[in-house]
DNA sequence: GCAAACTCGGACTAATTGAGTCCTATATCC
DNA sequence: GGATATAGGACTCAATTAGTCCGAGTTTGC
């Protein structure tokens, strides 16, 4: 669990990228392949998938490249990664599909859903731009602790219920 | 990204049926999983790698099984997903180990690595008996509003922030 | 009209990972 | 010694991922 995909990492380079280029510049991908030392047809597949997410816009022709559809503080860092991510939350069943022979009965429904909510939730509220500027992008430059015994600091834990209710 | 191995749901399940157990009480492998429609080899395999990373103790022998180390409310989430997920982190350069050929002039690394540090520090301070119980394991069973149109609401991110901090 | 520089998108292959089984050894209790 | 457990390595099969190949459609400039 957690890992991107490779082609979701691509596709956050090439997002970042395409967020710093002026408001009428646009990259063909072979450009943006080759900066980023990315290979040429997977990059071209990948913006084709940024496309039809509408992430980006394309035109095609010989000065045709792609640009984005809206500044990176207005992308989510869910939306970008989410085609290239087959199975995008914690479980299958956690969308209520069926196709668990389990479901009935499975006590871990429940709470797997619950926790998969918390970090879409998390996920979708991320710009790209605070995901990728510098600072702070989820305020998160200071240091948490943790625990070497595998104890739960139930102070942290009680910081985190608060702000999600 | 994001989906537990199957592995993992079978190691939250078994110790969440530990977990009910009384404090001397203890069950071998096969009722584990007969009991949880669980596969009995893979199971037994699971219940070993737990023990080896101190969650659960074993007893060999005629009434020998398997018991709790520790409370549920003692057991990180983290900790008993840990030993089935090959790659815990959002990316491999996510521990500074080398190996990324890109790894210099990556403009990714920071921001994904500020951002794995975040879910882990969440994910470690969740312990089993909240993320088991019925009401509210990070406090989340009221519903969070998801934009349509991918526009980021930045209010959200904002009591995200401010949390974290 | 034609060629060059692009995007578009399906088909295909190879490598990696995941899930699960099988088999043998070892410990404990009666 | 036999029954019931855990311990753990080796193995197979299936699914997913990463990446390549190739042909087709579009736009621009000469």
């Amino acid at each position: 669990m957690w890992k991107l995909s490779r082609k979701s990492e691509y596709a956050l380079m090439v997002v970042q990228r395409l967020g710093a280029l002026g408001p009428s510049e646009q990259l063909p991908a072979s450009v943006l392949a080759d900066d980023g030392d990315l290979p040429r047809d997977l990059t071209a597949k990948i913006l084709q998938e940024l496309r039809q997410a509408g992430i980006v816009q394309s035109s095609r022709g010989v000065a045709g490249g792609y640009r984005l559809v809206r500044p990176l503080d207005s992308v989510a860092f869910l939306d970008v990664v989410r085609p290239f991510e087959e199975h995008l939350g914690l479980a299958d069943c956690v969308d209520g599909d069926g196709g668990c022979k389990r479901a009935e009965g499975c006590t871990l429904q429940g709470p797997v859903a619950r926790l998969n909510h918390w970090l879409m939730g998390h996920l979708r509220g991320l710009s790209m731009a605070e995901f990728v500027g510098p600072g702070r992008g989820l305020g998160l430059t200071v240091d948490m602790p943790q625990p070497s015994t595998g104890r739960v600091s139930s102070d942290r834990l009680g910081s985190v219920r608060r702000n999600a209710l």
